[in-house]
DNA sequence: ATAATTTCCGAACATTAGTGCGGATGCAAT
DNA sequence: ATTGCATCCGCACTAATGTTCGGAAATTAT
């Protein structure tokens, strides 16, 4: 096996340090440019001894075809822990009405914003969104100001769950755990010093069970 | 912010599987017949509204020259978000020593349970650690039994902040928001409608200073 | 229904980008 | 020196690629 020439060096490092900076590999021209060299034929003349030497694979013809050789194949994770991505939808605060992806546009969240929760302390569970508390209205749920929730689309949830609640006589959504005990519903806050109400339960509609609850003071 | 229409998820999920096969962008060319389209300027259209929903970044006039929004930035680590571990040590109950890796042993977390947390929400905080709650004795800091406590080790913290306290004279340990007034430090509860209470500062040392709590109920 | 908007088409057009080729240049072995 | 080989230059050429534009078709709003 060739040694590597200078040159041959200079030039992968280039395309290593461009791919990191574009996530595409460049050009035969940016390579050209980047290694201050005067024609394109020697950059393509060195390419070609690149990968002779195996130290890149290249889709000839094709423009930006580079690969470095010692890049992972593929996007598969070769670290990292499994990850979910959760979107943050909006905010919750007392009686507002309570944001909640609509069936269609599930699958059309991009552009909101994402926050990665390791799969390990949110569980593989699906339909999960994120909410951002505003207001002390959940004091009652052990949940604060600037709180975030994680909730998990559903439209009904076992007794004792914590769950986003609308009362709808009074057109109020609020977080507390569930009993459902037969015609009438009976919500709870966490904290026990509080006092629990009964509501007809038709008067009552799920909207989320909550997951999970993340406060963060750093 | 408009939805994606389906030729535009179409597109987009198509750029996704092509960087995830050859590691380099998709032509406009390549988007074209990879999703059956009969023109490129109708790429050319789409890509544009991906570009303004903030789906992808683009660098224009610039062959393969896509980015998609949620990728991390250098494609040397392909995914996976950053994570710090954080050891549990142990529970944390009314009263009860606390928890606290020594100085020495603090390299030494071998079999201790590892917690991995994403960076973004935790901070690149040192130090840090997690204890379970048991029990509801810091149920007046909005923190009930079960849930996990990030900490970091700290041996003052700012006014305000929510801290790992032990009253001395008491020989208890709980987690209040600390506020020193000179001679006299006040601990007050994250629930404003407890009470708070008042000691010498020479009675009250800081342990930790809370960083986040998690509380799970999935 | 009618108008407005979005999406698509087709076909040119203008760069961008990969390749080829004759001829230097530099260096080591003969 | 002369030869051989690896590199490098410039330049031209062709293919690949992004963009634009008038108009049609589909969709949505009025």
């Amino acid at each position: 096996m060739k040694a590597l020439s200078e040159r041959q060096q200079q030039i992968l490092s280039f395309i290593e340090e461009f791919i990191e900076e574009h996530d595409y590999p460049p050009t035969v021209r940016d390579i050209q440019s980047g290694c201050g060299i005067s024609s394109t034929s020697v950059v393509s003349y060195n390419l070609d001894r690149l990968k002779d030497s195996g130290a890149l694979s290249r889709d000839s013809e094709v423009s930006r075809g580079l690969k470095l050789a010692g890049q992972k194949s593929g996007t598969a994770a070769p670290v990292g822990i499994d990850t979910v991505a959760v979107p943050l939808l909006g905010t919750i605060a007392a009686g507002s009405p309570f944001p909640m992806p609509e069936n269609d546009t599930w699958s059309d969240l991009t552009g909101q914003e994402l926050i990665d929760l390791p799969q390990a302390i949110v569980g593989l569970g699906d339909n999960l969104y994120a909410l951002k508390v505003r207001g002390e209205s959940m004091i009652d749920a052990l949940i604060s100001d600037g709180d975030l929730v994680i909730m998990e689309q559903a439209s009904s949830v076992r007794n004792g769950q914590m769950a986003a609640v609308r009362i709808k006589s009074d057109n109020t959504t609020t977080l507390k755990h569930f009993y459902a005990e037969g015609p009438r519903t009976r919500l709870e806050p966490a904290n026990s010093q509080m006092e629990a109400m009964t509501f007809n339960s038709s008067d009552v509609e799920v909207i989320s069970r909550v997951i999970a609850v993340w406060r963060y003071m750093g």
